[in-house]
DNA sequence: ATAACATCTGGAGTGGGCTCCATGTCAAGA
DNA sequence: TCTTGACATGGAGCCCACTCCAGATGTTAT
């Protein structure tokens, strides 16, 4: 029976998945990943006897995704209010259902704008070679002017 | 002849397009615009006798085209930069249609990204309709139930 | 046990992009 | 002319989203 206390439990991580690892993995800096904690972005982390942030499946989960949606510009504060509704439990689905609604709305409302904006750049830029294209044509029209 | 003294010609506005004209027009606090001239944003924009800026068409079409590429998230220091390029003149055309570009394919980048985000939001969103759709049945089923 | 290093916390500092303010000048109506 | 209000400037202040730091504690290799 001696075994059963000398093994460590096979389903028990060994090591703690750190700070530096996470920060690694999704090109977020430590400070940033304590910050997105702190300010309630992402939902406490699971600790080490010794305090260790020691992150899980869950907590990669909700990092990977907060990174996507403001990397889309979704605003902070949508996104740590979806976090709280989530602590509240499922009282709250239908509230994060519509919260997510609306920042789709204006995320899709951006990318319209964004789609305008890019439209008048390649306007702006075909402008620009017409104006290539006219030098190029008096270029020639001088080079054969001088054929005679 | 002395009429062409007592009347003012005809071809020069008699008041000036005064900065809150212009903040009205474009949504720009005056503040914001002043802002814009001093880091060279847009080019300095004219002034009247008093020292009063008299905004003139390039002047507008220069603060909507930033208004236009500020919105999309194009660096403000690249946009300095082309008014740069553009004050030194026709020389600098081709650098300005090579930023243009530049600009024009991180802002395809950022588009690409926040489609990607978006998917991510549409998928999300779908999930709790699921989740709502699951407990209806249930419901509905609790209903049949009950009939016997 | 000790050195070297990673992580912790709370709080201060930074940079971008405005926004506000004090003080002074200009302009238009009574 | 005098008052009232818009505009000018330079500089300070503000908000956001980090980023850095000091000092303390935990971990690992020798």
């Amino acid at each position: 029976m001696l075994y059963f206390f000398l093994n460590k439990p096979a389903s028990k991580e060994v090591t703690a998945v750190t700070i530096a690892e996470v920060s690694r993995k999704y090109e977020l800096s430590p400070d940033t990943l304590r910050y997105y904690e702190r300010i309630g972005l992402i939902p406490p982390v699971p600790r080490t006897k010794g305090g260790f942030r020691d992150y899980n499946e869950e907590s990669c989960g909700w990092i990977e995704l907060m990174k996507c949606l403001r990397a889309a510009g979704v605003h902070i504060d949508a996104l740590i209010e979806y976090v709280k509704l989530f602590h509240q439990g499922s009282e709250t689905i239908e509230a994060r259902k519509a919260l997510l609604l609306e920042q789709r709305e204006l995320l899709a409302a951006r990318m319209e704008e964004m789609r305008q904006s890019l439209e008048r750049l390649d306007h702006k830029i075909a402008t620009y070679d017409q104006h290539f294209a006219e030098k190029e044509r008096q270029l020639r029209q001088a080079q054969t002017d001088e054929i005679p």
